[in-house]
RNA sequence: GGACCGUUAGCUCAGCUGGAUAGAGCGCUGCCCUCCGAAGGCAGAGGCCAGAGGUUCGAAUCCUCUACGGUCCGCCA
């Protein structure tokens, strides 16, 4: 495959408009306790019994971390004891006694420094599984991000060759994200950024030369600064098929610009297919080379100049280590200690062209041009350095309107069978993205990506993530999908209409024991987890809840080994529906979380 | 010299943005496989949350300092 358009510079791959959503309100029960104790809460003001306007904004219904304590707990006696002026136990004993009242409360009893325990009746958390099953894959959907634009910009490798392990990590990272904020109700733009503006460009460029030499029966030897990787071969011998022996014995001159071109639109092809690959589709790729000639760059510059931001100077050398040769020269400067930065930086070199970070400012400000009411980067941990100077630059360009938060990713280690497996360039055992998507499949790589903090470097074994044991939760949370899968087909094969339908109309008060219970208590966390990792940015958290929910799934079924009344599966239809509809909620929620990690559920494991 | 990230069980890591007796997997110890999928299961031991101060009803979580580890530090992106 050749080259193709000139990458898009903005708008032009915009997706259509996202469907809408569900007009129900989302169903969260920790939410709608928490409206009821507000409630009980204005109501004990209103008798006088608390003073009126009391601040409630730090009141939390949470879940116990000691299941012994109740299904719920809410903090209210202990945040407005200051400023109520009273003891947390008397406002706790006050609440306890309002909240006692409500038919969904079975008992509300006051613990420890003043909490509120409540115990909620069975009839609420079977309603959550009738809930997950009547509003399916967008159970725990989220109208927090109400909508705003968001973009999140990740991978943007440099157009020189295929994505590596490195770059993998962040791809994932970055499209679970943007997954994740879409499902908080986001309106998320997921972007590349192209650097091809660069010297690296020329560098690939005479490469590419060389192998188009090559293809001509030349020999050729690749010098320092040049690309040996064989990936660039049969881009020298679709250049020759392309213009023949055009730039055979021409000087760089007459070629230099051309090649660049079609070097660089033969490597976003590559990266294209890599990221397809791993299932990653942006909706914009953002070409540097746009910026410049443009006046783009210019006029960031300006905006920034305007405000007092761009002066000549000259900076101090870096203490410590002081490059030999280091000596003062005169720089045009932005003065991001404004915006808090350590130092000032460059933007144009002492030579009068721009250093790196000019044209990265004028991307930026084109984001914030285009209305994004929110900024995410995701850069690979090398360039931590880099991160003050350009908050620092998005926060003076957006006056400070627009948040921008950088998110890096640690290394990658890779291990072959417990032994750590070194990658070398010259060796050849250079690890791309697509040697892992061909070993372990797509699903197996993006999930295990994420089970590690994006900010803690993370152990990825070739044998071990396909290892089907618990230790690999990869394995661990598709294992409960598939069993899910396996009594929907026992049920059907016994001729059981065990379909969404029938399930959501199922009476589920037979849904009482504990550990049926617990599961239930796992499901109904789902919503307030997505807007908690949402918030922080940090798509780990679903793939560690999937797995938490996975193995509460695993025990209760473990559980009906010993205690056939546990069973999904019993005798007749009508005492084996609840139960099966229990099993198909955790599914729905596997499949949602599964979704947005972007991993397809597995229906079986043979 | 400075910046950023990290430091939690023997090992690898979570910890819901300040809540109650700090959790999981592996490893270790002891039981258990005629059972909807044993590709195992249950239970137990194991902690000065790197250290020292501070903030408050309350700190692994927030602030300051220190130690150790990683990444980075003008004319490379």
């Amino acid at each position: 495959m050749g080259p193709s358009r000139p990458s898009a510079p903005v708008d032009a791959r915009i997706r259509p408009a996202k469907p809408r959503r569900s007009k129900e309100r989302p169903m969260n029960l920790f939410a709608d306790i928490r409206v009821l104790v507000i409630d009980a809460l204005a109501a004990l003001e209103a008798a006088g019994t608390l003073p009126a306007g009391l601040d409630t904004r730090n009141v939390t219904v949470e879940p116990p971390r000691d299941a012994a304590h109740g299904d719920m707990a809410t903090n209210a006696a202990m945040v407005l004891a200051k400023p109520a002026k009273m003891k947390p136990r008397d406002i706790a004993d006050a609440l306890a006694e309002k909240l006692a009242a409500d038919a969904r409360i079975t008992s509300a009893e006051v613990a420890g420094p003043g909490f509120l325990n409540l115990l909620l009746a069975p009839a609420l958390w079977q309603g959550v599984v009738t809930g997950v099953l009547k509003t399916g894959a967008d159970f725990g959907r989220s109208a927090m991000g109400q909508g705003q634009k968001i973009n999140v910009e990740y991978v943007s490798a440099n157009p020189t060759g295929p994505l590596h392990v490195g770059h993998t990590r962040g791809a994932v990272f970055g499209d679970a994200l943007a997954s994740l904020l879409d499902f908080a109700g986001y309106d998320v733009t997921r972007e590349y950024y192209i650097n091809d503006g660069g010297a690296q460009v020329d560098v690939l460029a005479r490469s590419v030369y060389l192998r188009y030499l090559e293809a001509h029966g030349q020999e050729v030897a690749f010098e320092d600064g040049t690309y040996p990787g064989d990936y660039l071969i049969p881009v020298g011998a679709a250049l020759k098929e392309k213009v023949g022996d055009a730039y055979v014995g021409k000087p760089e001159a007459e070629w230099l610009a051309d090649i660049r071109e079609y070097a660089t639109e033969a490597m976003m092809d590559l990266i294209r297919d890599d990221l397809a690959a791993l299932g990653v589709e942006m909706d914009v790729f953002y070409s540097e080379k746009s910026l410049y000639g443009t006046g783009k760059i210019e006029a960031a510059l300006e905006d920034l100049r305007g405000k007092g931001l761009i002066y000549e100077g000259v900076l101090e050398p870096p203490k410590g280590k002081k490059p030999e040769d280091w000596e003062p020269r005169e720089q045009t400067l932005f003065k991001s200690t404004e915006h808090g930065d350590d130092v000032d930086r460059p933007v144009m070199k002492s030579d009068g062209s721009w250093t790196y970070f000019a044209p990265d400012i004028a991307y930026h400000y084109d984001k914030v041009q285009r209305g994004f009411d929110a900024l995410i980067d995701v850069f690979g941990a090398d360039h931590g350095g880099y991160v003050k100077r350009m908050k620092a630059a998005v926060s003076a360009l957006s006056g400070g309107a627009v948040p921008l938060d950088i998110k890096l990713t640690q290394l990658v280690k890779l291990f072959k069978n417990g032994e750590p497996f070194k990658m070398s360039k010259r060796a050849g055992t250079f690890v791309t993205l697509r040697d892992v998507v061909d070993e372990v499949g797509p699903g197996v790589t993006r999930f295990h990506m994420l089970t590690r903090k994006n900010d803690a470097p993370l152990d990825f074994d070739f044998d071990k993530v396909l290892e089907q044991s618990r230790e690999n939760p990869v394995f661990y949370v598709q294992y409960a999908n598939a069993r899910v899968a396996s009594v929907l087909r026992k049920a059907a094969e016994q001729g059981w209409d065990a379909s969404d339908a029938v399930l959501t109309a199922q009476d589920l008060s037979g849904l009482e024991d504990p550990s049926e219970l617990a599961l239930i208590r796992k499901l109904a966390e789902w919503p307030r987890l997505v807007e908690a990792a949402a918030d922080a940015h940090e798509p780990h958290r679903v793939a560690f809840y999937l797995y938490d929910l996975a193995g509460e799934f695993h025990g209760l079924w473990n559980k009906g080994n010993d205690l056939p009344g546990l069973r999904f599966l019993q005798e007749d239809a009508a005492t084996s529906l609840p139960k099966i509809a229990l099993a198909r909620a955790v599914a729905v929620v596997i499949s949602a979380g599964l979704g947005i990690l972007g991993v397809e559920p597995a229906e079986e494991m043979r």
